[in-house]
DNA sequence: CGAAAAAGTTAGCCAGTGCTAACTCAGGAA
DNA sequence: TTCCTGAGTTAGCACTGGCTAACTTTTTCG
């Protein structure tokens, strides 16, 4: 799921090492699938995306969600013009889609599992961009059919 | 569990946006709390640790390695001199003892859920970095204990 | 011992992600 | 209609954590 940034610069590498080239790509995508989940969110609510949404929701400032959506309309992710709204592009929605669903199924993985809904909220927001797949389908088995060898 | 980087200014802030907050504070610690770690292992197994074992362990270059070990020695977690190896602080070995504790469980927990050893490995290690003292202790219980209304 | 190889250092570059400050624009109240 | 205010933009800065390239030091080996 990502973008790549100036230090993805890969090379060959045994085996063991490569899990933090994985966590370097995961924090490569990570503000982006945040930034597009918002803003469906936003649109999905609202009617329309506007920065200042963004600004409330990750609480950061004005200059700095400017920058972000900067990076992902370079990126294809999504769309604006000045002083408008913004949207998504159809990858942007794809994005949005997929990331929101991985992130309901930790969120509700770990209210499962007896955490308080608060700290579910605060936890699946960073461990949701280090999930694979694997691990996800682990979590979706153990919701619909409870922790494994448990009849 | 962490180091304050520039980007760390705080401000008074309504509930929903403080998840982004603790994550960015996440990530501010996740490479100390990774380097620490690391260095331990390299000194239990080897006797010490150069800068090539961190260099093979992370797959980054020996530029990054040492612009990360100042940085470590800067936040008073690390020391070393010129063409020496590099040694933990009290403080230093602290956080690595508790940095392992954290990912060990988190690791175990993934392969108790059925996911694979390699995964388990990969992914642990970025979920490590964003799991709370609650969540850790609901993955503890679980291996304890079994998956909550479970006789 | 002496030279080649390995390890370490330093300088200079870049992108990401944050910030403040100063500006511009748009829309509503007076 | 004018002006104030809030929203948006832009410029300029800092820090992290990547990189390459050129250099120095240390170690190894013939
Ligand atoms: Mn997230
Ligand atoms: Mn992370
Ligand atoms: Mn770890
Ligand atoms: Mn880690």
């Amino acid at each position: 799921m990502g973008i790549a940034p100036c230090c993805m610069v890969k090379g060959k590498l045994n085996l063991p090492s490569k899990s933090y080239q994985r966590i370097r790509s995961d924090h490569a995508s990570e503000v982006a699938e945040d930034y597009v989940e918002a803003i469906a969110d936003a649109i999905s609510e609202r009617g329309v995306c506007r920065a200042m949404d963004l600004v409330k929701h990750f609480a950061v400032t004005h200059a700095t969600v400017n920058n972000t959506i900067a990076r992902l309309q370079r990126d294809g992710l999504v769309v604006t013009e000045p002083y408008q709204p913004i949207d998504l592009t159809a990858a942007g929605r794809r994005l949005a889609t997929q990331s929101r669903k991985r992130h309901e199924v930790v969120e509700s993985f770990l209210k499962a599992m007896g955490v308080s809904a608060a700290t579910a909220a605060t936890d699946s927001e960073g461990i949701e961009h280090h999930v694979s797949k694997e691990t996800l389908n682990a979590m979706k088995r153990v919701l619909a059919d409870g922790w494994p060898s448990n009849p």
